[in-house]
DNA sequence: GTTTATTGAGTCATTGCGACTCAATATTAA
DNA sequence: TTAATATTGAGTCGCAATGACTCAATAAAC
């Protein structure tokens, strides 16, 4: 249904589906084992690695294009999910063109002409919960997550864009209660704490973290217990949701 | 020569000379008499006043159309010029398709194919030095600058657009130092002042206020005075410029 | 009982902030 | 010369937040 992008359709005629001239790339960012990953994309056309993205339907809003294609990529229909950045520069495809004219080309002439035009890109960032997402695999396409330290050499300006998003989050990091929309439902405080640190590239102190993070009071104490250590199992939060879309929309009283 | 625009040639062949389907509109801040101000531009179609814009030359890097386009409207070349969102709702033309299609329009028929098209605009938030400032006025355009509390009803979304750029102004004044941009060489910290007043809000306190921003490190205290006044002329300030691109760069060092 | 990591409950000094006060100073107008 | 006016410098006071710590109790596995 959203594979118009791969019918020969569209591409013949691109135009009459989508805006010309404008791509949006998702930077979407996920958390497991103590670490943030991004999701990435294998090229059909070589053996790179990319941003998930795509176009704008005709009839589509901006914000929907960018939800339907993380609904495409991940499976998610609602996350935290925002604009972050313009990327246009007339030479970010320099790469790619070099690329397509080697002979590890493995593309056709169609996706060449119409992927090589220049494109305004549209970055949207999404935080996701890791374990509710399937990433995309199908015949032409597949997902996989990248550890922040380990993202390859991308496609396109695709790791100026990352760098970009990883600004952005952290930056937002200190106003918004962005760490939950990373997290399960339940969680303990221990894996938000890594989010911090990650993101803000240092260590913080564990009770200091704790007592700023709960006089915030968007989150509940939940008595629920992990197993299979050989220690005492931390407790598990989750964050009360009236609190926290009040957070959101009118930040973390940090102004 | 930036008027290409307005030329025969380009409202038949658009897609020849400029990127299709997107737009550059720039929200211009500026400050006098105490008070912030945001610079429009008179239609030609109608008696409407609507955000400085234009488009992206095919040849332009999108922050160098933004700067011709601040260059063609204020006679600028050098100030804070950033990108803040992307506004491309379906029915943002809405407005004016109504307006085209009254008595009161007055453009051409070319024009209105073109315009009512729908644009992904690229929003671009300009502060600038209020008395550096030449308006541009010519036979079909006039720009004007209007306190922020009066804007009156503008074409399109653009009352969205202004509004969101001061949300992010707003935003970026606690860890940019973004007022000095608004200022001439020299100020007095009252200018300063009301500045971060206006944007904020609400009233601060000058004592309070004047250690803060003095503790940034980014100011250097002027021996000159004003004179007229019945009262002691208050001290001049200049921003010592290698500290404050620093700070620029790197924020004021709230986190 | 030993080992392990979590947890709760602190301390302590420092910094920043908002709300305030008070007197000295420079300038013009009466 | 004096009065009126607004700027300036130099504070105080209490409160809240922060970063860097410590210490002992707790739960679970082996």
């Amino acid at each position: 249904m959203d594979d118009i992008l791969f019918t020969e359709e569209f591409k013949t005629n691109p135009d009459k589906y989508v805006l010309p001239s404008i791509a949006i790339n998702n930077v979407i960012f996920g958390f497991d084992d103590n670490k943030v990953k991004v999701l990435l994309l294998r090229t059909v056309y070589a053996d790179k690695w990319t941003l998930p993205g795509g176009f704008v339907l005709k009839e589509d809003e901006l914000i929907t294009a960018a939800e339907r294609l993380l609904k495409l990529f991940t499976g998610l229909n609602s996350v935290f999910l925002k604009h972050f950045g313009v990327f246009g520069a007339v030479n970010r495809a320099e790469k790619e063109r070099e690329l397509f004219l080697s002979d590890q080309f493995q593309g056709d002439q169609l996706n060449y002409n119409f992927f090589l035009q220049r494109f305004v890109v549209l970055g949207y960032l999404a935080l996701v919960q890791y374990r509710q997402v399937s990433p995309l695999t199908d015949d032409v396409r597949q997902c996989e997550w990248f550890d922040l330290e380990s993202v390859p050499e991308l496609t396109f300006d695709h790791n100026l864009i990352i760098e970009t998003a990883i600004r952005e989050l952290r930056f937002q990091l200190n106003y918004l209660p962005i760490g939950f929309n990373l997290l399960p439902e339940e969680f303990p405080l221990k894996s938000l704490q890594k989010i911090y640190e990650t993101i803000r590239g240092k260590k913080l102190d564990r009770g200091n973290f704790n007592r700023k993070i709960l006089s915030y009071g968007i989150l509940e104490k939940k008595e629920k217990y992990f197993s299979g250590a050989a220690n005492k199992a931390p407790f598990m939060y989750s964050f009360n949701k009236e609190q926290y879309f009040n957070a959101l929309e009118n930040g973390l009283g940090a102004f």
